[in-house]
RNA sequence: GGGCAGGUAGCGAAGCGGUCAAACGCAACAGACUGUAAAUCUGUCGGUCUCGCACCUUCGGAGGUUCGAAUCCUCCCCUGCCCA
């Protein structure tokens, strides 16, 4: 039922940024075809951040190709983290969880995840399950199993130390608890980007203390968000979300920086090699337009998470918006009060939700970034009529219709 | 427990009694140019309006001194380093 070691490796090794140890991964995977038992693909998720994008992608369709060759896909959900929170001063973005909340992610999780994997060959599980059982014994005596020199290895702990920055004690159990996980489950292997290295490496060293066989610990290379400089990750609104609407995920691939498109479609799709490798000649050659290179990505990005239809019609309003520079055919609509009819253009933006303060309000007039009705208004004291229904625009992509109430 | 150094707008970082809504850099936003790319140039970047060198709310928190405080004092909270 599995197919043989060499096809298996050569699926699972393309694309991996580092495999430790390969020879660990063949030992597991003739093991695996001799009792015919599945590999456990551990995956660890944080139920703190629920909204998946493109750099989620990357790894899970890792995890997706393990499932394709007949293996168990395990998702982890950090549940027992999240309750805790992180209280280190620097970071109070991360609130702690309520259990309702951690299983509602996790669901939401789950769904998203299962755009890309097999919803048959997966298995979620909460690691409060053996995390929260856990006594103080318990816990010191993982503690004891790890030393801090070995901690400060890690390239984010030594730059903060050596910065001055605040290190919680906590945070140095974060990896002794993922390397429970790791434990509980004996996974075989354990999936994540290269940022993950470390806390992976760490599942090794203490499996093995626990008397269990070695993960094999697989990193992927980092997604580079749509600003072309830092990780994708929601927080820093760089990323592409599975979830977002077709028109949204076309217009956000158009934006991103044309060195990426490549990366994007090696990490980010699932188009055959052949297909990538032709994509790579086309785009050194200095006759292409990127832009219809990107315009493919997109269309293959929509196509992923939506459908082929989707992505016609995004593409259809991309051109309408950008190239013939009309209103989307959707817009947003609100109304407003304006007795008689008319309104000041600044109270019109505000109340419109358009921006944020009145201010800014006026600072988009003077920039000449408003338009009413596809003319610009210039003018901060402008009176609009909006009787009929206007369409008011800010910026590049600000649109909102607008009647009276 | 003791000593020292710090906590300023999204981040980094000046300011150290008035001319501070607070220099500068990054990020962000808008305009021009484009392929809604990048790069570049220009402008903006706490709030309100009667748009003024106006008013209101900000410089870890709470009080206080002063005509006047981000700047001085007191207490508290938080961070780093050193000593114990």
């Amino acid at each position: 039922m599995f197919p043989p070691l060499n096809e298996q490796l050569d699926i699972i090794t393309r694309g991996t940024a580092e495999i430790i140890r390969v020879e660990d991964l063949e030992r597991k995977i003739n093991a695996s075809l001799h009792s015919n038992t599945p590999l456990k693909i551990k995956l660890g998720c944080d139920p703190s951040r629920p909204d998946l994008h493109l750099g989620h992608s990357v790894v899970l369709r890792k995890l997706r190709q393990f499932q394709d060759l007949g293996h168990q896909a395990i998702l982890i959900v950090g549940d027992f983290t999240g309750m805790i929170g992180d209280p280190s001063g620097r970071n109070r973005t991360r609130p702690p969880l309520s259990l309702k909340e951690t299983r509602a992610n996790g669901q939401s999780y789950f769904e998203q995840a299962t755009k890309i994997l097999s919803s048959t060959k997966v298995q979620m599980l909460y690691n409060s399950e053996w995390l929260g059982t856990m006594s103080f014994a318990d816990v010191t005596a993982l503690a004891s199993k790890y030393t801090v020199a070995r901690m400060l290895e890690r390239d984010d702990f030594e730059r903060r130390y050596k910065a001055g920055e605040p290190i919680s004690m906590h945070e140095f159990l974060y990896p002794l608890a993922q390397a429970m996980d790791s434990v509980a489950i004996r996974s075989d292997v354990e999936l994540g980007g290269t940022d993950q290295k470390f806390n992976l490496l760490v599942g090794r060293d203490i499996q093995r203390e626990y008397g269990v066989d070695p993960q094999v610990t697989i990193t992927m290379p980092i997604l580079v968000g749509t600003d072309g400089v830092e990780k994708m990750s929601k927080s820093l609104d760089n990323s592409i979300g599975f979830n977002e609407p077709p028109r949204e995920i076309f217009g956000k691939t158009m934006r991103i920086p044309d060195a990426l498109i490549y990366d994007y479609f090696l990490l980010a799709t699932d188009i055959p090699a052949g297909e990538l490798a032709a994509t790579k000649l086309e785009l050194a050659d200095p006759a292409t337009n990127p832009s219809t290179v990107k315009r493919r990505l997109a269309r293959t990005l929509v196509t992923l998470y939506h459908s082929a239809g989707d992505a016609v019609n995004a593409e259809r309003e991309f051109n309408r918006m950008f190239r013939e520079k009309e209103s989307p055919e959707e817009i947003q609509e609100t109304t407003v009060n304006a007795p008689e009819g008319r309104i000041g253009i600044i109270q019109l933006l505000a109340e419109a939700g358009l921006v944020p303060s009145r201010n800014e309000a006026r600072r988009m007039v003077e920039q000449g970034a408003v338009s009413v009705d596809g003319v610009r208004i210039a003018d901060q004291n402008a009176a609009i009529d909006i009787t009929a229904g206007v369409v008011v625009r800010v910026g590049k992509r600000g649109f909102r219709r607008v009647r009276p109430a």
